[in-house]
DNA sequence: TTGGAATATTAACAGTGTTAAGTAAATTTG
DNA sequence: CAAATTTACTTAACACTGTTAATATTCCAA
């Protein structure tokens, strides 16, 4: 079956085509300049084409969504290099503050925009990338209080509340709330690390590992 | 100047009636679906009467996002009375909290939707709700440092981190990211709020304040 | 009573997501 | 090889959207 493997993979192609045409548009010109007819315009299609590889514009968008995590997850490989579990808890939150400020449409998309989230609703599935991601994270917190590195609690809450404040900062952030605070010009990122410095610090039992208080 | 003034209060009427219709429509039908024309048809005008009103819609959005900052502050009148500022933290996050759960269309426009923020530029004005709201939750946290109830650190960076866990808790729950991770039919707001008690007594050094160790 | 300002409306422009119907090319079948 | 069928794509249309220009109506002051 050779030509139904060609057509399968020119398929692909166009899907491909799509989502990055989509992304790009994302990326150049914000969510809200995204459309049917300019991502038709950008790969040389005609609109309804676009409704032939995907069945509506949230499908694109879950797509989208689901490359970010792909993208997320790479950026993340150092981590499993690093022994001690609360050295990698910290770098786990600086690698999502970086991932995050670095690709703020991919980050939106993840955890902010409502269409991803509609589209997995309508499928009947779970939010799989979200699931596995807060799985690693849960393992790291879990494996830091077995090792006594930082106080037992419930490793689910405490995992929860971690992520809240990662995320709390990105998206205060990407959608400007931050900014307003800070001294002119000064740098979003370093500051916004200082944060997880604190919180990795507040949490370590031992003075094994050193994180400096900050001050901003 | 009796008259003047007659049509200055219809002039406010009106416009309040734009508002209350906008936030009716935000509310049951959710944000993509408030139109100039839908909240023309509700308070009976043609849709370019909106506009002697409101220069576009994301002056009404901006509009509503300080409605919201009103409503929230009305909210927190009994922490002035809270004498322990770690307690008074302690309510405020709480408060901050319930407020998002229960009016996550206000939460939305305060904190998460860019149109506020957008026409805050546009203006060239600073984010004064925004602002206010920090400069209580630093004062709070000053006095905690002061009167000896937590470590000391830079308070703007410790405000900072709260208020980032908080923003995080529901900023992912009211964009449906917490519900996946929870207990089928479990209440988030009772587990969001296991996260401020988790907080606040990691950040209590004395045992004067006694919050539980929670589980989930 | 007339003139002008304030208020409201109709009509229109350029854009949106999406669907139904029609066309042309590629592939399978007789 | 030719006919039939499937696949890939396009055109035209519907019902919306925010917003502006031009027009009509209402109201108050001179």
């Amino acid at each position: 079956m050779g030509i139904a493997e060609r057509k399968e993979k020119q398929k692909l192609e166009v899907r491909k085509l799509i989502l990055d045409a989509s992304m790009k548009l994302f990326v150049e010109e914000g969510f809200d300049n995204v459309s049917i007819r300019r991502i038709a315009d950008l790969i040389e299609y005609s609109p309804t084409t676009v409704y032939l590889y995907f069945k509506d514009k949230d499908e694109i968008f879950f797509n989208l969504h689901e490359v970010g995590f792909l993208k997320m997850l790479e950026n993340s490989k150092e981590l499993d290099a690093i022994e001690n579990p609360l050295q990698r808890l910290h770098k786990m939150g600086e690698n999502y503050l970086r991932f995050g400020m670095e690709n703020p449409e991919y980050y939106d998309l993840m955890f902010i925009q409502r269409a991803p989230m509609k589209k997995l609703k309508e499928m009947g599935c779970d939010w799989e990338n979200g699931d596995a991601a807060l799985t690693r994270l849960k393992a790291t917190v879990s494996e830091c209080m077995e090792k006594g590195l930082i106080a037992k609690t419930d490793p689910d809450l405490l995992s929860m509340s971690i992520w809240s404040m990662v995320h709390g900062l990105v998206a205060l952030a990407i959608r400007d709330r931050l900014d307003k605070f800070l001294p002119d010009g000064a740098q979003l990122l370093p500051i916004m690390n200082y944060s997880v410095d604190w919180l990795v610090g507040t949490l370590a039992l031992g003075a094994g590992t050193v994180f400096p208080k900050p001050t901003i």
